[in-house]
RNA sequence: GCCCCUGUGGUGAAAUGGUAGACGCGGCGGAUUCAAAAUCCGCUUCCGAAAGGAGUGCUGGUUCAAGUCCGGCCAGGGGCACCA
């Protein structure tokens, strides 16, 4: 008699049996035997306090490699964690006057409650947030650690400042001139803040990344652009000559700067013959020494500043540009001397803020030079162009080439007169070769209360002293209040005010906070062991790390840069340097969106599907239907888990996120899909519910029998292998194919019974990845020994993997016409001769001369005829 | 502007250079039912009655054979961007 499988009772009962058993408890190293590690992980969840499906489809994904790795006999580490601090938790202080840490592990245990409810086999023992004081007071040592080596500093500079969030971001959370979480416009404000000295680990960051084979190459790429390294030289321009104004400056007893030296980056030192001018960011030192003593400079800087730095601005801002009234020499030429600019589209922010002008190679030095008339010389002669013909007009020549009009550079190649170039400077001591990078460090102070108390103390007579290591940690205030903007903790009454810890006179606590992003830099660290060094060598690197790409510049850039960090300090040691050896980024779950007749947005819940199209059900107005897009609380598109979790049961969320689309593209929800997905689940129970109770046969040995184990026995290999691929959408393909064939067996009566429940115990283990409860119940209900969630893979027979005849197209002239199955071992030129004579070929063979025939054993047959 | 990725049925998508469209969704037809839901079976790239022909964004090439490799274009998405 059938019956249906009730998913909301078997899973429960099975998640509190795993949990029971604990079964998905890490090994310690000692007991792990022979079995490899396998450390699987997902970026950990911000408490939001509400799952949503883009989650479910993350942690799915890293279960069935969990999983899958677990059945493989790997001792798998597979942990969860919060990533708790951050600017929510003040919100919902400064709306709702709940403290901080209250909201937080409130949202903590509901979400815990929920991602329970997925039956992921994650290891809970390990469970930390890191707003635990323990947490963060261990992040406070390293910072100190950072500090002393020098890792860490704190500087005056312009900084990035979001005016929404009142708090200073780093250049990776500047998201098209917007900040990331807020969306606000970010200004430029001059303020004193920690940095974290990323540029130290430039070059290895950037030639790292290339060796990381299993990341994906767009990770990679964006990495390797935001470093963006650039080789090239730094030249230093004798001055010539000076506004008489600035002369003076040195007469009134300061060291006179006006006269140093200017210096200037450059990639193109072949095109040095070209120069015909120097440009000075508006914000260059010597700009703004000139403009003390020069309206006419004060002026441009103004207008220059004003302009702004949004990309929009940037994109449409005219070249505007002064002369300074400063003249320079020439490197190769002392009685060469050249004017000197200051220019809008210089960046004091990159190389050393000061170009020189070589308008024939470069699009903007020659605008700038048409627009105030400053000379243009072409310099290099692009490949088959003549010296007589060549001509720059209003576009420039930025190729590779040959050099002419340039003295002794004369008739080398571009690449060779670079050399040629930078050798000669270093001879005149006028320059040198200089590698730049775009990348900068890392300003990781906050200015809010939710996050790790930055441990030192400012000292007016010691300066900035660390927190004694015994004072550790320093616990953010618990009575904080958040009823006026800025900083709460620098509002706290008492808090800062502490006593010197090195003169004991009164001083004053950093009020800043650390940036979230220092907090999730290294807790895969902390997961793979609390402080044991030797633990923490035998799980690390992360084997296999899930997560989103719109993390590839933030967390994945800092966490390997923190790796290095850790490791110079003494905290870490990876074998390659790298925290994740494998990294997949998963895409998005998208929704259609709704909208109502007068332009509201309307969830899914509140629409009705009807013969005539979609319906609001509480107007039962007409429905317009949107774009898909990512979900989102203001589209109103999105699903909630829970629902679908006590509607279907968890496992049909998960097959559904994982069986539509490959894991790195998006994947659109629908409710037919859902459905689809609750049918297959039943589908599948009814396999097994189908089988005798008790002891089944052997499997038998006649055709049919065979037929049906080779096809048990490839799709457990073909699923094998899509798994370890990373390509869900087909072992889920292949799982369909496999209980297709296993329902139409059914049919065949009691011969097949055996084969059947072969199959039906290979089944139930490769459901277990995806399926995990439902796996669950089919195994107890064929008597498998123990929880399937802890039985290894199933072991395949190669000769029934391998077929002993093919079927093999045949094709004339590179087209189909017929197809044979002859035994796999047969001769190429027997299989030539079946070929040739099969009948539906005779009418595209006759009358025509084979030229030759193509036989690739177990693949194809290709006759080539006149 | 530079760099990268993606273009395949109504739809999500499969396809180590070797039978294009597996599998799923949707649709159509049928069985079961008093009826429906559920379930099961069949069909479902296009043109054509069929034989057959065409077909993986466009275009040219390499090859016995191209969705797959190479060149040029077009479209969509992403990254970087007055970066010297």
């Amino acid at each position: 008699m059938a019956t249906r499988y009730e998913p909301q009772a078997a899973e429960q009962k099975w998640r509190d049996e795993w949990d029971a058993a604990g079964l998905f408890k890490a090994k310690p190293p000692a007991e792990a035997g022979d079995a490899p590690k396998a450390f699987v992980l997902e970026m950990f969840p911000y408490p939001s306090g509400k799952l949503h499906v883009g989650h479910v489809r993350n942690y799915a994904m890293g279960d069935v490699v969990a999983r899958h790795r677990r059945a493989k006999g790997y001792n798998v580490l597979h942990p969860m964690g919060w990533d708790a601090f951050g600017l929510p938790a003040e919100n919902a202080a400064m709306e709702r006057g709940i403290n901080p840490a209250t909201w937080t592990y409130a949202n903590i245990a509901s979400m815990r409650g929920q991602f329970k409810q997925l039956g992921l086999s994650l290891d809970w023992s390990r469970e930390f947030a890191t707003c635990d004081p323990e947490y963060y007071g261990t992040q406070q040592a390293l910072f100190l650690k950072f500090l002393e080596k020098g890792l860490v500093y704190r500087k005056a500079s312009k900084v990035n400042w979001d005016p929404v969030d009142n708090t200073v971001l780093a250049n990776e959370q500047v998201i098209d001139g917007r900040g990331w979480r807020s969306g606000a416009l970010v200004e430029q404000r001059d303020l004193t803040q920690w940095f974290f000295k990323i540029t130290a680990y430039a070059d290895d960051l950037l030639d790292a990344v290339q060796k990381l084979d299993r990341w994906p190459e767009k990770v990679r790429t964006m990495q390797a652009n935001w470093i963006g390294r650039s080789q090239g030289a730094t030249i230093w321009w004798e001055i010539a000559e000076v506004p008489e104004a600035l002369a003076r400056i040195g007469k009134d007893g300061g060291p006179n700067h006006a006269t140093d030296p200017i210096e200037v980056y450059t990639t193109r030192p072949d095109t040095l013959y070209g120069a015909s001018f120097l440009a000075l960011a508006p914000d260059h030192p010597l700009t703004r020494t000139i403009a003390a003593h020069d309206p006419d400079v004060a002026a441009f800087i103004a207008e220059a500043t004003r302009i702004g730095t949004s990309e929009e601005a940037i994109e449409k801002a005219p070249k505007l540009g002064v002369d300074l009234g400063v003249r320079v020499r020439h490197p190769f030429d002392p009685d060469w001397v050249l004017p000197v600019w200051s220019a809008n589209f210089v960046l004091s922010t990159y190389g050393s803020g000061a170009i020189f002008g070589s308008p024939a190679g470069d699009q903007r030095d020659l605008d700038f030079a048409r627009k105030y008339g400053l000379p243009v010389k072409p310099v290099v002669l692009p490949p088959g162009a003549s010296a007589d013909d060549h001509e720059i007009v209003d576009e420039a020549y930025t190729g590779a080439g040959t050099i002419y009009n340039s003295g002794f550079l004369d008739g080398l190649t571009t690449d060779a007169a670079i050399t040629a170039a930078i050798e000669h400077l270093e001879q005149l001591g006028a320059g040198e070769s200089k590698t730049v990078f775009r990348l900068r460090d890392w300003g990781f102070s906050r200015q809010r209360y939710w996050g790790c108390p930055i441990p030192v103390i400012h000292c007016e007579a010691c300066g900035v002293v660390p927190v004694p290591a015994g004072d550790l940690p320093v616990r953010l205030p618990e009575d904080a209040t958040f009823d006026k903007p800025g900083n709460p903790l620098d509002h706290h009454p008492s808090w800062k005010h502490v006593p010197c810890p090195t003169c004991g006179k009164p001083a004053r606590r950093e009020t800043d906070t650390l940036d979230t992003f220092v907090d999730s830099s290294w807790y895969y660290a902390r997961f793979a062991s609390v402080s044991d060094p030797a633990e923490r060598a035998y799980w690390l690197p992360v084997d296999q790390y899930v997560g989103g790409v719109e993390h590839a510049v933030l967390h994945l850039l800092y966490s390997r840069a923190f790796a290095r960090a850790m490791r110079d300090v003494g905290e870490l040691d990876l074998p390659s340097g790298e925290p994740f050896a494998g990294l997949f980024t998963q895409g998005m779950v998208t929704h259609e969106t709704y909208k109502s007749a007068d332009g509201r947005w309307l969830s899914p819940t509140e629409i009705e599907r009807r013969s005539n199209g979609l319906i609001e059900i509480a107007t039962g107005e007409h429905v317009e239907v949107g774009p898909i897009e990512k979900m989102s609380k203001s589209k109103r598109n999105t699903v909630d888990p829970d629902v679908i979790v006590s509607t279907y049961g968890a496992d049909v969320a998960r097959w559904f996120v994982l069986s539509d689309s490959p894991p790195e593209r998006d994947v659109e929800w629908t409710q037919a899909g859902v459905e689809g997905a609750a049918r297959f689940v039943q589908r599948t129970w009814s396999l097994f519910d189908a089988l005798p109770e008790g002891p089944c046969p052997a499997p038998g040995t006649d055709a049919d029998s065979i037929a049906l184990r080779r096809v048990s026995h490839k799709a457990v290999r073909a699923i094998d292998k899509a798994i370890t691929e990373f390509r869900f959408n087909s072992a889920i393909a292949t799982i369909h194919e496999w209980t297709n064939a296993l329902k139409k067996a059914e049919a065949a009566g009691a011969d097949l019974t055996g084969a059947r429940a072969e199959g039906a115990a290979m089944l139930a283990r490769c459901l277990t990845p995806f399926m995990p409860h439902l796996a669950e119940t089919c195994w107890a209900r064929i008597g498998g020994a123990g929880f399937v969630s802890g039985a290894a893979w199933p072991a395949t027979d190669d000769s029934l993997v391998e077929d002993d005849t093919v079927t093999l197209a045949v094709q004339v002239n590179g087209k189909r016409r017929g197809e044979i199955t002859v035994a796999r071992d047969m001769p190429a030129d027997e299989v030539e001769a079946a070929a040739r004579n099969l009948p539906e070929l005779a009418v595209h063979l006759e009358g025509r001369a084979v030229k030759k025939a193509i036989v690739v054993p177990g693949r194809i047959v290709n006759i080539v005829v006149a």
